[in-house]
DNA sequence: TTGAAAGCGTTACCAG
DNA sequence: CTGGTAACGCTTTCAA
């Protein structure tokens, strides 16, 4: 591998010269410049960066702690990310927590480590307060949470207006057995989406049924199992609000089992708005989490964070997907 | 930041005797050594991973060059690449080319100069010859070609004789006037799959009909507009190969809006088994992409090569996945 | 078994 | 404007 010093040597000049060319720290004379530049060029010279994290202590990586890679409501959020850091010139180490506070914390501790100039965390069951207290070490920023710290910001999506705004909908097209499949209790989105349900259903005084909420896990699994125990409980329903998509898919196939046609029997409204719900039979009606974009303010933020500003974000919001899993009855 | 040499002083021993005893390169006497483990304790030591790069040259680091960060379809692949990497200490940095040859090369650039210890590239447009030349400057394993070289390893799964496979089953099904939706012409396997299917139709000597093959682009809408063109044609059919899932999506879609059932009136059979494919209504019969493992390969592929052992890797199968989105007819 | 010292390749400070 | 030199923090000879 050819060095500074190469050349230098071969161009004539000191190694200083050529850094302070390279980064236009100071002017060089025209000459020297020449010289230099045709030594790069022919040398086909690339300054080590390992050398120069090592001298500066920053590596131009942002660490990415996501829960799973695999998750295409993360992969969106990434992208996003990815997208923000791309003209900066960082990169992201992406690692994954698999929704496991022990594990977080690790991977945090390994992105510490390697010495990563910031930190995005999307999500996850780590406390505030430890996230806090590891933003002394390195500039963090958050999605999932309110966060507001010398060295950490976080924000959230409204959730709970969110969901609020979805049951209303499912209301003024008539429904109001509606049927609710929650998310992991220890899920702060999956608490604020069961309450905007629970509130919304008592601001329209309609009395609640315990039996129609029924737990779920946020994947296909939790929903189809949820839509069969509602089945088999005889309880009288004509929409379910699914906590998530994945739940949505999980259910509509339930019901799909059962002949149970959707929306025409059935509504279903679900939350995300993952790719894949556009394409679903029917298109699915729900709440459009905007994960792109959301990932672009959080690189954009923690760029921010690293530059010692304030991170100054216009927030995405959620809003409803109209299509085509709801009928208006009654 | 503590260094070693902090550590060195406190603790009354030499700055490499310090080093010696945190690798375990050389005896330290039991005196010295509690007297390190008791310093770096307190002082909370941890060694500047960027000195050690320098140093070593190696950043413990491997490159993966995807396509899409947003796809389920990569992420399930990079999911198993992150597996293999875990237990060994590495991490992955990635990057993504979109599909674009000229955007490839660039993050290729950016991944060497960033001194990865090796790549994993995800499909994608780059020439083999490009790869070749690129794997002089950094270990390489690529999946979705064949390549073996000095410093480059690729394998693909056999699309063309899974399609066979499954063209061969919806024959035996009854069906026989089977459309198929392409993929994108320059894309390896969107080739090797419209081979298979035509050449599994003339073993059975069913009568070619190239108005029954539509372009598609590997995406959801591809597939729509596919069959919208199809029906249109008046062209008789009793099932479609999609070329892939998200073209089935499409697909499905299409004929959901003109009323029409599947598998009753038509069946559908997709390829690569996207997590959601499980749960589409019907699910849907497809070709199952091992990507998890295939993963897990690229990283012990990788993995090896950067030992400088030949990569000595069972490649995972394609299976055809039957489920419900074909009936038998005739 | 241990310590001193020489690098790894850059950049920044200090003279000139 | 330019060159010499030190320093970033670690590992690894080389001697003892």
């Amino acid at each position: 591998m050819v060095t500074v010093h190469e050349v230098a040597r071969v161009a004539g000049v000191s190694a200083a010269t050529v850094s302070r060319f390279l980064n236009g720290t100071a002017k060089v004379s025209d000459e020297k410049r020449k010289a230099i530049e045709s030594v790069i060029e022919r040398l086909n010279y690339k300054p080590n960066v390992l050398a120069q994290n090592l001298k500066s202590g920053s590596t131009r990586t942002i660490g990415v702690l996501t829960q799973s890679l695999m998750s295409g409501y993360f992969a969106d959020a990434m992208a996003g990310i990815d997208d923000a850091l791309q003209g900066a010139g960082y990169a992201p180490l992406i690692v994954s927590g698999h929704w496991r506070a022990q594990e977080e914390a690790e991977r945090m501790e390994l992105l510490i480590a390697r010495r990563v100039d910031g930190v995005v965390i999307l999500s996850g069951r780590l406390k505030d307060s430890q996230i806090l207290k590891l933003s002394n070490r390195v500039p963090i920023v958050a999605f999932g949470r309110q966060l507001e710290g010398k060295h950490a910001y976080g924000f959230s999506l409204d959730n709970y207006k969110a969901v609020c705004d979805a049951v209303e909908y499912l209301i003024m097209q008539g429904h109001r057995n509606i049927a609710f499949i929650a998310g992991p209790p220890d899920h702060e989105d999956a608490q604020a989406r069961l309450k905007g349900y629970r509130d919304t259903l008592a601001k329209h005084k309609i009395q609640r049924n315990p039996r129609l909420i029924e737990a779920g896990d946020f994947l296909e699994t939790g929903g189809l199992l949820a839509v069969e125990r509602l089945l088999e409980s005889g309880e009288r329903f004509t929409a379910i609000f699914a906590g998530n998509d994945l739940t949505a898919y999980g259910a509509r196939l339930a019901l799909y089992r059962r002949g149970i046609r959707v929306p025409e029997d059935i509504s279903i409204v679900g939350f995300d708005d993952l790719h894949s719900s556009m394409c679903t039979t029917p298109p699915l009606t729900t709440v459009r989490q905007p994960l792109f974009e959301v990932g672009r303010c959080l690189g954009q933020a923690i760029l921010a964070m690293i530059r010692h500003e304030k991170p100054d974000i216009d927030l995405p919001q959620l809003s409803l997907e109209v299509r085509e899993s709801v009928r208006r009855i009654g």
